[in-house]
DNA sequence: CGTTTTTGACCTGCGC
DNA sequence: GCGCAGGTCAAAAACG
């Protein structure tokens, strides 16, 4: 470097480090429960090659979404989709068989009415019918981002509520300091606003991150862990960094007239196709450097506000140290991060174990490798990489092979992605950010290394449910296995406190099974070391009198579709408290998964794109039913 | 020629 | 302070 090392360096370490995750507004009307009652239908009417009779029963709750909405109405945010929610009252419905068409796509054009005549139906079917087909593609994706909201929501809710609660036992002086150190999830961000308008940002905000390919501004932490500390200043938003596309928004009020809002929740925006999702990041990253915003999420309504917030601090492409002295008072550099904050979003880990011949996962993103390092402990060197789908993303993951098996491949994300994601990648993406939330919100401190990325490779986590505690663990890492080694496939969600039981995920072959603590004892005996499964068997059992059963006819296999799943069964556990809820939001995602077709091991295999047509796909008869725990069918 | 990978240097945190 | 280990940077090389 020609620079002066010591002085750049120095310098640049205490800048604002990298941001590593987004900031996306929520705005989360409190009060609101979306979750405990809520699904989406998967009646996806007659898809083209199908046999349409995709049902499914969630607990007797369903929402039939969009039936009412054209296409223009279909709502892109979170926000809009839960008020269109809220709405239209949930439709009720059984899992009937081969339900005409029409009622559920049938468009606001004109009521079904018994009187009309045939031919009249006929046609208004076969208007109908197009719009359906739309109306189904949209379907499936408002149903990944519901599943995703509730997931987050139920996460939020908690987190809220915890928050409350400490707000209550602590002074005033002390609720920021509190705040901040509540353990967000990955996604959270946490910003005070107090009663002037002006925003005490206890958490740094990652759209601090400027981090050009140029590296010109590099910086680091310099802050000692722990060492958080809350300022008010207005949160340093700025650059290109600062797209986001906030699917909802929380706002609260407190009794001192402080706004808290919640930023929450990855960026998941399904794209309508893979295409457009490449076309939109495409401008997206031209515009990164001005407010590509608006652009890249052009359903951002106005009166959600956080668009011009955005803009507010988004009109400085690059602002020299001096204009973002001049903004924020402080120099970039000595920008106040929350440490806790950071950490907590730089540490909280999620990895996923697959068996994979391809150098790595193909998980929808693009990744740019940054680094290879040999772990000790491990013979196979450890790749690290960087999420490049849009720049200044703080998603990373590291690669590493097995040391005893090398055809399984250990991939841990850190971080939420600060963009929009191809459908390809929702999947992953939204698994690794709920595991994450739940992570940081189960756990108050740290638990279980990666496994298979740390020095002790040891997996031996299947055969007990006792979590590993690693004392060298720095980072919460929640683990999903999806190899199908029976003793060592499953997920373990660890808290250091080891007051709280894992919770197990195992992978068989075609499903996954996801057990509660409360649940262990029944579930252990039967399912483990059986033969395979049936093949597209999903089965979730909780002590709680709740059980879900999927059963697909195809077998599915590869990393992708695995991923999807956990997708719902991350989803699920990452609003333990409410069950329920999480199911549907689990069972929205799972009914989306797809028996793979052509899930090449290349880059091309868009899993978005093979999710899609799942349902369609394969009539795959869903069923889910509430029953005893000890009953199940497998 | 732009982008990605490779790779050695460098940084940071941690334990001693 | 030193050494170790995990991560990251960035120049150079490779790639398409
Ligand atoms: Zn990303």
């Amino acid at each position: 470097m020609g620079l002066n090392n010591d002085e750049s360096r120095s310098t640049e370490a205490i800048s604002s480090q990298r941001l590593r995750s987004q900031r996306i507004e929520l705005s989360v009307a409190l009060p609101f429960e979306i979750s405990s009652e809520m699904a989406l239908t998967v009646d996806s009417g007659s898809p083209p090659q199908s046999h349409a009779s995709n049902t499914a029963t969630v607990a007797s709750h369903f929402v039939s979404l969009s039936t009412n909405t054209r296409e223009t109405d279909v709502p892109r945010t979170t926000q809009q989709f839960l008020e269109n929610e809220s709405r239209h009252p949930m439709n009720l419905r059984n899992g009937s068989n081969d339900r005409p068409t029409v009622e559920d796509g049938s468009p606001p054009l004109s009521p079904q009415r018994p009187s009309q005549s045939n031919s009249d139906l006929h046609n208004q079917l076969k208007r109908t019918r197009t719009e359906m087909e739309h109306m189904i593609d949209e379907n499936q994706q408002m149903r990944k981002v519901l599943s995703l909201m509730t997931a987050e929501y139920n996460a939020l809710y908690q987190q809220l509520v915890t928050t409350v609660a400490l707000q209550q036992q602590q002074g005033k002086t002390e609720k920021f300091s509190q705040l901040s150190q509540v353990p967000l999830a990955t996604a959270l961000n946490v910003e005070v606003v107090q009663g002037n308008g002006q925003r005490a940002s206890p958490q740094r905000s990652f759209t601090e991150h400027s981090s050009h390919s140029a590296g010109s501004e590099r910086s680091r932490s310099a802050t000692p862990t722990g060492s958080a500390q809350v300022s008010s200043r207005s949160p340093g938003r700025s650059k290109h960094g600062d797209k986001q596309t906030s699917p909802l928004r929380v706002k609260l009020e407190d009794d001192t007239n402080q706004k808290i809002i919640v930023q929450a929740l990855p960026t998941v925006m399904p794209m309508d196709t893979d295409k457009a999702a490449v076309n939109m990041f495409r401008a997206y990253k031209e515009e990164s450097s001005s407010q590509a915003i608006d652009a890249s999420n052009p359903s951002e309504s106005p009166e959600l506000g956080f668009a011009s917030e955005a803009r507010e601090s988004a009109s400085q492409d690059e602002p020299s140290v001096a204009e973002q002295l001049e903004q924020n008072g402080w120099p970039p550099n000595k920008r106040m991060k929350s440490v806790l904050q950071d950490t907590s979003v730089r540490n909280a880990r999620v990895s996923v174990r697959t068996r994979t011949d391809a150098p790595t996962m193909n998980d929808g993103c693009q990744w740019r490798k940054y680094g290879q390092k040999l772990a000790k402990g491990n013979p196979c060197p450890r790749a690290y990489y960087r999420c490049t789908v849009a720049p200044g993303c703080p998603v990373r993951k590291q690669v590493q092979r097995c040391a005893e098996d090398r055809s399984i491949l250990t991939t841990t994300y850190e971080g939420t992605h600060s963009h929009p994601l191809p459908a390809a990648a929702v999947a992953m993406a939204s698994t690794t950010s709920a595991a994450a939330g739940m992570l940081l919100l189960g756990s108050t401190s740290s638990s279980d290394r990666a496994e298979g990325l740390g020095s002790d490779n040891s997996f031996n986590l299947g055969t007990h449910s006792m979590p590993i505690i690693s004392a060298s663990a720095p980072f919460p890492t929640i683990t999903l296995d999806l190899t199908n080694n029976p003793a060592a496939n499953q997920m373990h969600l660890d808290a250091a406190n080891g007051n709280r039981q894992p919770y197990t995920f195992s992978m068989a072959q075609n499903g996954i099974q996801m057990h509660a603590p409360s649940m262990m004892a029944p579930v252990q005996s039967s399912y483990y070391g059986a033969a395979k499964p049936p093949s597209g068997t999903f089965q979730m059992y909780s002590g709680n009198p709740l059980m879900v059963q999927f059963q697909g006819g195809n077998t599915a296999r590869g990393p992708q579709l695995l991923a999807d799943s956990v997708t719902a069964a991350t989803a699920a556990i990452t609003s333990d408290p409410n069950f329920t809820a999480a199911l549907a939001a689990a069972i929205t995602s799972i009914l989306s998964s797809q028996p793979n077709n052509q899930l090449a091991a290349t880059n091309s295999s868009s899993l978005g794109e093979a999710l899609r047509g799942a349902l369609s796909s394969h009539g795959l008869p869903i069923t889910a039913a509430k029953k005893d725990t000890a009953s199940r069918s497998t």
